[in-house]
DNA sequence: GTGTTTGCAAAGTGTTTGCAATTTA
DNA sequence: TAAATTGCAAACACTTTGCAAACAC
């Protein structure tokens, strides 16, 4: 587990104020590699934890961990977002029956040509989702 | 314009009675090619043409629709889903300032590798979002 | 006639916001 | 003590649902 000063120091760096909220989240986001979460389901695992946390904190939080280029949205619902603590250009796999979200390693996918954006304008990002279904 | 027998072919085979606001929407819709909707937007086009179709019964056609094949839902946003009168296989673009949706036409894009389904796992679809900014 | 479909209004879901109270620096 | 942050509850945007009236066959 990472030291209490990593999470700290993380969050003076996006010029935020380390508040024992967001040091809660940020041990809980970035204690493991690689999460994928929702608002409600980071919430609930505060609250499992221990951890008193608004609901709306925990938005604010994740949006401006966002911001802050901590994380990074995924869309894949129409319902929920989901944020995914692996910021790095990367695809995802998604399981519609539970609504999980797994990463692509990188060597397992490939674009091969990708299109030019249209006049005036500049690609942002280019996302892939796979989404998958039980056999 | 296709004629009015078309879309009335096309709702019956679909196993829906052609009622006068599914044969309206379907007027909108498959009228011209490549259709990229919200309910609200379709709901306000057909407004504009003095259609009387509620909001509620514009949401079930969309999903009636969609479950017999002949609209595809396009997740790009958290926030609204859109609907493309495109059922094949492509990608597309997605304007973030203005919500717009672009088809990629099949040429424009290749994906060299497709990863594999994880265990007991099936590939339900590989879709893929550019994401366009104004430059 | 019988079962389907519609439209309204109400309810539901996920998210954002206004603001007083609290906390941080 | 000044500015940022929190948490609640209310507001929001989009979508779904219950049900009586209207419609299709």
């Amino acid at each position: 587990m990472r030291p209490y000063s990593h999470f700290l120091d993380q969050i003076k760096e996006a010029g935020l104020r380390p508040t024992r909220q967001r040091l809660a989240l940020s041990k809980l986001l970035f204690g493991v590699e690689n999460r994928h979460v929702t608002a409600e389901s980071l919430h609930g695992e505060a609250q499992g934890e221990k951890m008193r946390v608004s609901l709306a904190t925990v938005y604010n939080t994740l949006h401006q961990f966002t911001k802050a280029g901590m994380l990074r949205e995924i869309v894949v619902d129409a319902q929920r977002s989901y944020f995914d603590t692996n910021t790095g250009s990367h695809h995802h796999f998604y399981f519609e029956k539970d609504g999980q979200l797994m990463d692509i390693n990188d060597e397992m996918i490939s674009i091969a040509k990708i299109p030019q954006a249209p006049e005036g304008m500049a690609i942002k990002s280019v996302d892939v989702v796979v989404r998958v279904v039980d056999k």
